[in-house]
DNA sequence: TCCAATGTAAAACGATCATTTTACATAGTC
DNA sequence: GACTATGTAAAATGATCGTTTTACATTGGA
């Protein structure tokens, strides 16, 4: 595996257990099995390597839900959720724990979330054939990060809970 | 104003602006005006302090949230939201900020969400007539999460949507 | 074969971390 | 008037922070 791929990887599983700030880079070195001097001259600072950790996971996450409907969103969501975890949005988690003071990472949050944002539109005007407005979008939007945040506590369950209520608004909205 | 009043309001917003690891005890000794000694004598530890401000963030929120509508209840969260701001869920922030290691902080995370929850079984029970079921609730806590989780980077509007749509899920279990 | 690049290991950097301690001032109470 | 409680100011604690540096090994192309 690539060094820099290693390193990114490692970085995102120890920021999402125990959260950006209080993982030193101690740890990360010695997770990525790197020296210091080779995670800098990768990925320049830490704030540029959450940056980094977050650019990649968009990535992945857009690959993921590359579908053409809400069912298939949430069903996407929940399979998510139950392969790599569910500990919140991270993306949401980095821009909180920095008081959305970095501008590197607001900004990776921002694009992820126009993202997901313009994928829901997206669905949203496929499915209904144009008769679903941006209102009905936003709700889709609001059960998919409801849906993310309430997994932290309820498990993958309340993903299907949201996508049930997401395909029944959707259908209202079609007929 | 009482002293440990004053040290767990002066936290409470450190907290919520900067994250709860990057906020320092010289940084909360300074905002609460007081010494590292008397802080200690009265918050005991870190985790201490920030158990003591989520439980008494989590008596406020229940005290203006003691409604008996979803249509209130949204109507509270959005008066929250644009009083308090919108940095998202200060219990999952927490908790995720602290790995979910720390006990003090679960605790009282879990102990948030479980009064959050009754209070929704509550209300639909109320205004269904006991039509609504667990499913409806469960759909209501996550439009809730949701709007939270939302109005960081699309602002309060997104707790008006939410109500609008929590509303229409009401209304057609209890016709 | 020499050079530049890329890596490791480990020490050093000054700053900051959470917490404790030492020394002292100001109250109210028996 | 001594005692206890409660506060401040400030230094000290040892650990850990993010980052840089020094010294050295390996390797692949010119």
């Amino acid at each position: 595996m690539d060094i820099k791929t290693k390193l990114i990887s490692a970085a995102e599983s120890l920021f999402d257990r125990h959260g950006f700030t209080a993982t030193g880079m101690d740890r990360l070195t010695q997770a990525a099995g790197m020296s210091s001097r080779t995670l800098y001259k990768h990925a320049g600072s830490k704030h540029s390597l959450i940056a980094s950790v977050l650019t990649e996971r968009d990535r992945r996450f857009l690959r993921r839900t590359d579908v053409n409907s809400v069912n298939e969103l949430f069903k996407a969501l929940e399979d998510w959720v139950r392969v790599e975890g569910c500990r919140g949005c991270l993306f949401l988690r980095a821009y909180g724990e920095t008081g959305g003071d970095v501008p590197e990472i607001a900004e990776v949050m921002a694009a992820h979330k126009a993202g997901v944002w313009s994928k829901i539109q997206e669905i949203i005007a496929l499915e209904t054939n144009g008769r679903g407005d941006e209102q009905l979008a936003e709700q889709i939007l609001i059960l998919f990060e409801g849906a993310t945040a309430t997994a932290i506590y309820r498990g993958a369950d309340a993903v299907i809970t949201a996508r049930h209520c997401a395909v029944r608004l959707v259908k209202q909205a079609s007929s």
